[in-house]
DNA sequence: TTGAAAATATTGAATGTTCAAGAATTGAAG
DNA sequence: CTTCAATTCTTGAACATTCAATATTTTCAA
């Protein structure tokens, strides 16, 4: 009834690197569909933020697709020469930016929700109802406490 | 009873994003453990993978470490340079490159284990152990149902 | 009210990753 | 056997990300 030594553990039995593997495919397999727009992934989720029509400072976004400032800064940049997003100084806060989306950038976002629908479903199909709620509970609740 | 169309759910709703969002989170934590030695969650697995003593190809450790070939071959450039691992031609097929795990990298890879020990016990706390083995088993399933 | 500390976003240099092409070897069909 | 396609790994250039430093604005205590 012993465990076997955990430091001997093969690498694919850790929690994190199955994580790991897990985002790797569904992100690969989502960045492929959101490719027949020429989008990425990190685009697809700042358009999803912004198309509640609402400003959203850099700050904020950055939390929201899981980008680091610069990282976003740069992104944003590529975004707003391809007007697809804009900047508005916060008139509240002016260290604040406020990120809005365009009607252009409304367009494509919802092509590639659609795009992002059908992976979904596809998951859906393959994979279970009830395996997809319960492996969303699980991610949510391990999120929850690790903060 | 209707569902609300999945085309404005929100981003955090997807099964993608919670998969990133948890990924990067115990990437995190992990990655400040390993911090301690310096090392990198990549060449951790580097590690561990070639700790069984045998020698793997550059192909096979790309798959197993989740990196693309020319990422992985510049990695093992620098823990070639750190004395950690090192190159054999494959003499059955002199196309492979045999990676293997020097003493001093097998020094430092129990050290590591026992750092992501640490981790792994602490999720096993804050989050328990049944949700914990439930998530790991929804994982491989995910992942074996997206092959 | 002033001045120091905190918050916000951006920039530039260093670093890392990726794509496409190349070099070496093997396999296999003619 | 020879040649052509496939496999394996590496390289170099293009591209993206990150860290540390900077600029600006706000907050708040003295």
């Amino acid at each position: 009834m012993a465990k076997p030594p955990k430091e001997n553990s093969p690498i694919t039995e850790h929690l994190a690197y199955l994580l790991a593997q897990a985002n790797r495919e569904i992100n690969r397999q989502l960045e492929l569909r959101l490719s027949k727009e020429g989008v990425p992934v990190e685009q697809w989720r700042i358009l999803k933020v912004l198309s509640d029509g609402n400003g959203h400072s850099m700050g904020e976004l950055a939390d929201a697709v899981l980008l680091n400032h610069p990282t976003l800064t740069k992104m944003i940049d590529r975004m707003v020469s391809d007007t697809l997003v804009y900047r508005v100084q916060d008139p509240n806060d002016r260290r604040k930016v406020l990120m809005f989306i365009s009607d252009r950038g409304k367009v494509l976002c919802r092509k590639l929700n659609s795009l992002a629908v059908d992976q979904e479903e596809h998951i859906l199909e393959s994979y279970g109802g009830k395996s997809t709620s319960e492996l969303k509970r699980l991610l949510e609740s391990l999120i929850d406490s690790s903060n």
